[in-house]
DNA sequence: CGCTGGATTGACACCATTCAATGCCCGTGG
DNA sequence: CCACGGGCATTGAATGGTGTCAATCCAGCG
């Protein structure tokens, strides 16, 4: 059922209903393929649906005049990257995927009425964006203030304690974005990022292979990043 | 009555009911003054109450081992900068006075049933935080693309804009943050905003009496923090 | 009147960018 | 099968935007 990343999200936080999950699995959801670089939606778009992205690997991220590009956020399976649209009519930034990816739409009036209906599910929608600003604050923090070497240390921890979370491997990452996607992420030079990468392989924090990311000392690269979940406010340790 | 500037801006979105805007004006708040630099919420908090600003310039930060701040957003009359409170229990960050400031503080318990019982009120909160999660990703792209000229002009844009919402100035600001609460928020040092600043002055953007801002040339200034007010939502245009 | 916080300015160091070239992997087509 | 091409990673050299340190100035205020 293509509803049941959505399930499993919503259930991390508490037990749903019978009735709660049955109108989730009964959405009529639209399911699409998308190619790396394919946008789902623009900036100036006024979207009539929301996007589940069930596999794959989704970002945000603004253009700038220059041609500079600053990702905002990925998304992983379970995520609604334009949850917003819900309330805000317009889209101020794009949508998205990074590497072949498979995302489910809904009719936007089809998830108003089900938040309507279902308040519990409202809130737990309202909780989701509100901890996607509370990524966007940590990720202002994390540009604003650290050296490049612990931005990117920073990212890579969240990037896999999120793995974990959706159930996608426990010391790595297989869909690491390319060095420029990070650099763009963090306000680096895709130069930059490669060479800073190097430094935290030769201190023995990572290893990679390609898209995969293995982390060798968990405890130094938390260190590195300053990397405390807190602000992903899982109900569970990871 | 304290809850007007509430009310002001619930009706900047839409037609508030005579029982939905008694319901607010009927809220029990305890209205409180707060000292610059003085917390209202710290990282680690369990907050109680949220609390809307009346009167003064209150911001979000985070602090870094090393000592390093960083502000992610400032918040004038009218916002309740932890309404996210309502759904996330611990505070992920700071919330502060920068100047004398008058805070009217609400039980969260008054609020949520506030929330239940009039759901297009809910829908406006939601709506609010959907906002500052727009103004967050619009800071991402200021601090992670631009120069410091750029990020500068960009943010005294949003500060003239948001005041000229709430009727405080068209052209001007009368509070502007001291030049090391801009640098934290951009990212950037005290000195280089202090140089940056007077750059501005002298291409004839802005003139600065202390904490009085005024704009010369709106334009030159938009353009040079590449300022499309578009992510603010706002129904009027300003 | 001296104190204090903020604004201002100069000199110097450095982290990160830019430009450019090279290498590597892999899918595609001849 | 091999040659080619494209995307990404890697590396070097030179430039420059910002940070750091430190001193000075200025206005408000007790």
């Amino acid at each position: 059922l293509p509803a049941t990343p959505l399930v499993d999200k919503l259930e991390s936080i508490f037990s749903l209903t019978d009735e709660e999950r049955g109108a989730i699995h009964g959405l009529p959801f639209e399911v699409r393929e998308a190619k790396p670089g394919e946008a789902l939606f623009k900036e100036g778009d006024q979207p009539s649906s929301c996007g589940l992205v069930l596999h794959g690997i989704v970002c945000r991220f603004k253009i700038l005049d220059e041609g500079r590009r600053q990702i905002m956020m990925f998304h992983t399976r379970g995520d609604i990257p334009n949850l917003e649209s819900l309330h805000i009519p317009v889209m101020d930034h794009n949508v998205g995927a990074l590497c072949p990816s498979i995302i489910a739409f809904v009719p936007l009036s089809v998830l108003r009425s089900l938040t309507t209906e279902f308040p519990r599910i409202a809130a737990a929608f309202w909780r989701d964006t509100l901890i996607d600003a509370a990524v966007l604050r940590t990720w202002l923090v994390n540009i604003g203030c650290k050296s490049a070497y612990a931005r990117i240390a920073h990212l890579l921890c969240e990037l896999i304690v999120r793995a974990r979370v959706v159930g996608l491997g426990r010391e790595g990452f297989d869909h690491l974005p390319t060095q420029e996607e990070i650099g763009d992420a963090l306000g680096l030079s895709n130069v930059h990022v490669n060479r800073t990468m190097r430094q935290l392989r030769e201190d023995g924090l990572i290893v990679t292979q390609g898209p995969r990311l293995t982390v060798l000392d968990w405890a130094k690269l938390q260190a590195a990043g300053e990397f405390d979940p807190g602000y992903l406010h899982l109900e569970k340790a990871f």
